[in-house]
DNA sequence: TAACTATACTACTTTTTTGTAAGTTATTGC
DNA sequence: GCAATAACTTACAAAAAAGTAGTATAGTTA
């Protein structure tokens, strides 16, 4: 918590207030996931954005990286505990989102 | 619901997901505030980023403006009905945050 | 041997967000 | 007349985020 975390939810929002973090986070709900799936249940995503933001919530340890010695290269993603936390920030967003852009 | 949102997840992000936004609307959970008063709570923002998303709070309907018309100027704001169901997730996000920074 | 595969990286450009600093307003009180 | 006030605006600059397009990898399969 430093000086530009002056409140608890501004240290959230710096840790997962961007355009794709909580998208990808959301998708890693429902189980561990390919890369290639992965980034294919976001569409408009870009190949570097997808890259970079994963390797964002990896630094962060919100997600885990595991990656499998073959070629193609296959590599998996999760959800650590600590992005598991998270869930039901996740789905709430989700909800919200949901019943707020039906009125 | 356009394109851009192909979730709800990402309709909410995109009305809330920025730096500021979130900050604005939880301190107004406390109850309305005069201008001055809230933008003092966050000391970190600047004049301009304090009225450019106020103005966009209003314009989405999060939260209202009233203007008293004196001298010098006196204005109000509070959260709407809409800008009040985002307190459960104000809430949350600011929980987590405190309940992480420990660990 | 050449194409194919899934994943990632890089250089470069564009767009968006944020910051800085200065000005504007109209009344009050000195 | 002139400074003080609260809220806001504007022009400009800097920084951050995002997009585009091309390259690397190294086994497998045709």
């Amino acid at each position: 918590m430093n000086k530009k975390n002056s409140c608890p939810l501004n240290y959230t929002m710096n840790l997962i207030g961007t355009k794709w973090k909580p998208l990808i986070l959301f998708h890693l709900l429902e189980g561990d996931l390919r890369s290639g799936i992965l980034q294919k249940k976001i569409p408009e995503i870009s190949n570097k954005m997808f890259t970079q933001t994963v390797r964002d919530l990896e630094k962060d340890g919100l997600i885990s990286r595991k990656v499998f010695p073959v070629v193609p290269p296959k590599v998996e993603y999760s959800l650590t505990n600590r992005g598991k936390s998270l869930e039901d920030i996740l789905r709430s967003l989700d909800k919200w989102g949901l019943e707020d852009c039906q009125n």
